[in-house]
DNA sequence: CATAGTACATTGTTATACTATGTATTTTAT
DNA sequence: ATAAAATACATAGTATAACAATGTACTATG
C-alpha cells in the first residue's frame, strides 16, 4: 500500500519523541551509547541507528540535558557513560506534561 | 529555563503528529486549509502557521492521501476543501495503530 | 480609509533522523 | 588460525518538514 509514506512519517514521529525516550530511560540510570540503543531496541523495539544516537547524545550535552564520563574497561573499548543532569531532568518533566497533553487531545479528536 | 530546547522539541514532536492530526479531523468532514487551522487551534490549541498547512496539504495531494475541490463563495476568494481518500482512510488506520504502540511504549519506559 | 481578518501560496531557513562510512577491539564460528 | 559478527565510538552528507517571512487579494469594521 502506502508503506513509504507511513515509513516516512514514522521517521519524522521518532524524530520529536527520541529524545525524550532517551531521557526518559537515562532517570535514575546510566548508560553508554551502545547500551542505550540495545535497551530501547529491547523495552520498546525502536530501532535506534548508531549515526543517530551519538549526534543526539552530544547534541543533548551541549544543551547540558545528560552529562557524560568515560569509563574505562579491563578488556574492549572504553564506554562513554550518561547520566541525567537537574537541568535534564526539569526538562524531561515540562517534556512529559506536553507528551501528556497531545496524547488526550489526540485521543478526543479521534472520535 | 530551557525555553528554547522545548520550543525546538515540540517542533520537533509536531513534524510527526500534524498530518496524522489533519487526517484524523479530515475523516467524516471537509475542510478548507484556513478552516482546518481554526479548528485544530479551538479543538487542541495546536497552533500551525500558514506557511505549514499549506505545503502539508499539497504534499497530501500528492500522495493521494487528500482530494480537493475549489468552492466559489458568493463573496470573497474561493476555498479549496480537502476530503480524505479511500488511500487516506487506510493509510490513517496504519497511523493509528503506530501511534497507539508508541503510546504504550512511552507509557511503559515512564515508570 | 486604515486595520484586522479571511484565504490562498511560495521561498528560504533550521533542525534532526538516517545512510554510509570509518576506526578499533573482542567474541564467535568455521 | 582466521573470517565474520558484535561491541563501541564518531562524522559527513542527505532528506524531510515545520516555520518565519513575504506576497496577493478580498471583506468587514471601527
Amino acid at each position: 500500500m502506502n508503506e513509504e509514506f507511513i515509513n516516512k512519517w514514522k521517521s519524522q514521529v521518532k524524530k520529536g519523541t527520541l529524545s525524550f525516550i532517551v531521557l526518559n530511560v537515562l532517570k535514575g540510570n546510566e548508560y553508554y551509547g551502545y547500551e542505550l540503543i540495545e535497551n530501547i531496541k529491547q523495552k520498546t523495539a525502536i530501532e535506534i541507528a548508531e549515526g543517530t544516537i551519538y549526534p543526539l547524545m552530544n547534541r543533548l550535552k551541549k544543551e547540558k540535558l545528560v552529562d557524560s564520563k568515560w569509563v574505562e574497561q579491563e578488556t574492549g573499548i572504553p564506554r562513554k557513560y550518561y547520566v541525567l543532569t537537574e537541568i535534564g531532568e526539569e526538562t524531561l518533566k515540562s517534556m512529559q506534561k506536553y507528551w501528556d497533553e497531545l496524547e488526550g487531545l489526540i485521543k478526543k479528536i479521534k472520535k
